[in-house]
Order: C-alpha cells, then sequence, then structure tokens
DNA sequence: AATATTTGGTTGCGTTTGCAACTATAATTA
DNA sequence: TAATTATAGTTGCAAACGCAACCAAATATT
C-alpha cells in the first residue's frame, strides 16, 4: 500500500503538472501562431505515418494517444474532413475501420514538426543538459505505462 | 539560440507529455469515483486556503493556477454557485473582485485532498525514492516559470 | 482636466469534450 | 445453432473551452 505523499513527492508532483500545463500552453500557442493545427493532430497524424501503408485501427490509435474512443472517433472526423487521412471499412473486422495518412497528412506532419521540434528547442530541452534530459526520462519511464 | 531538439531530448520530451497525460487521467478518475469535482476545483480552493481571509484578486488567481481570465471568471462563478467561495467587491479596486474561500469551501478543500493526496502517492510517488522525488523536482525547476 | 490607453472582469458564440445511449459485428457459451 | 455477452465505433445532449467583443474603472498622455 503506497504511503501518502510527503512534502518531497508533493513538490516534485506539482512541479511535474505544473511543467506540463506550462510547456504545452507555449507550444500550442507557437503552433496556433504559425497557422498551424493544434498537437493533438500532430499526434494523431504521426502515429499514422508511424504504421505506415497498413495504417491503423481507430482503438489501436486511441490506446497510442490516450484518447478516448469517442473523442477519437470525432478527431478523426475532422482529421478526415480536411483531406489529412483517410477511413477504410475493416476486411478482417466489420465493425471496425482502418485508418491510413494521406500524402496531405504527410505534408502536415512536415510542417507541424518545423514548429513543434522548434518549440521543444526553445521551451523545454535547451534548458537541460543531454545528461539531465536523459535522467528526467529515466525517471518518468519508472511511472506505469509510461514507456511503451 | 536553441538547437533543435535530439532524438534524446525527443524521448524526455514525449516522456514527460505522456506522464502527464497519464498521471491527470488517473487522478482525476480517482476523483469521480469518489463523487468529487475536478481537479481544477482543488487548485482554485487550495489557494484561496493559503491566501487566508484577504482572498485573492482573481488575475492572482488566475496566474496561479494557469488560467485565462475568462476561464477564471466561469470557474469561479461555478465554485460561488456552489458555496464553496465568496466574491466581495474589492474596495482598492472599483472594477476587480476579491475571492475568499468559505467554511464549506475549506470542507471540500479536506475531502478531496484526501483522496487526491492518496491518488498522488498510488499513481506517482509509490514509484520514486525520495532522492528520485528531489532529482525530480530539480530538473523540472530549471524550467522557467516551473517553480515560483 | 480632457482624452486616450491599459487593465480587471464578463459574456455571446462556435468548437470541443464527457457521458450515456445506441447500432452493428464478433466472440462466448449453452 | 441459438442466445448471451463483449467489442468497435458513432451520436445526441449538456457542460466546458477558446476567441473576440464588450463594459467599467484605473492609469497615462496632452
Amino acid at each position: 500500500m503506497p504511503k501518502f505523499p510527503d512534502s518531497t513527492a508533493i513538490r516534485a508532483w506539482a512541479r511535474l503538472i505544473r511543467a506540463q500545463q506550462l510547456l504545452l500552453e507555449r507550444v500550442e500557442s507557437d503552433l496556433k501562431a504559425a497557422g498551424l493545427p493544434p498537437l493533438r493532430w500532430y499526434d494523431v497524424i504521426v502515429e499514422l505515418h508511424r504504421a505506415g501503408r497498413r495504417g491503423l485501427r481507430q482503438f489501436e490509435l486511441g490506446e497510442a494517444v490516450l484518447l478516448s474512443k469517442y473523442n477519437v472517433s470525432r478527431l478523426l472526423g475532422r482529421l478526415e474532413r480536411e483531406g489529412f487521412l483517410a477511413r477504410h471499412s475493416c476486411e478482417e473486422d466489420g465493425r471496425g475501420a482502418r485508418v491510413t495518412i494521406t500524402e496531405k497528412g504527410d505534408d502536415l506532419l512536415k510542417r507541424m514538426w518545423s514548429v513543434y521540434g522548434a518549440a521543444i528547442g526553445e521551451h523545454f530541452s535547451q534548458y537541460l543538459s543531454k545528461a539531465e534530459l536523459e535522467r528526467l526520462a529515466t525517471l518518468l519511464g519508472r511511472l506505469p505505462g509510461v514507456s511503451r
């Protein structure tokens, strides 16, 4: 049974929450300033890009990006409407859909990454050395579900 | 000029984002399961509690919990409607409001902390030693705006 | 002092989110 | 094989959020 957090734990927790909130806000703001869609869109298309021609089932996508199925459903609707991905009905499972990235999606991926990557550098990684980044990643990897 | 993130930086970034998403989801879920309001409510009332009898101006609250002014305005509306805080018109600034916590708010604070604290222990701090928690807090504290 | 600018706070509107209910297919059990 | 249960995905509704426009008081400018 885990013990109730002491002041050290609370301090670490507070910083984790706050860091993430600040960072996301800054990165989203950079994307918006560049006329690009929100981070969530990037998460989805980068997964699809990695998945290649075979694409992904919607529920796999949902697990990968930590989104509930109804949110996946609607987010994909928007992305599809804009032409960044395609939904195919699935042969091996009559209920399911298979989702693949389009050329236009690949292009968006590139354009987003140039801004997103720069934002990570500017707001995050420039403040830590390589060794520190590695330590941070190791620490966070100890939490269940973080490293996949 | 910050350099574009290398694979080490990206890895640390990805884990930070993912950790926070997983943790918040789990904690929120615990709160909901206990019939309690969302974390944001806790953030607000804990700030008010700390502020004591004098309370806080709305914009101060907004800075403390990283919420835009219109979101503060409406969140406080909900909390006020439920009786967890009171808004007084401000003497030293005729535009402003001053917000203080109520008894009922203090009570909610206690009830939420018993669940919230336990959730931090269960989902987060039990996986790291005290030294590791300190290291994590130190690393995150290097990012601008995180330690206040 | 009159005017312009900034700041604190609220609100209307469109978009996004969460929940619960729903359809349809697949897998399980009898 | 018929009946049950579980899984994939969608959708209606209500609550929450982002944006831009707004009001009112304070501060700065002339």
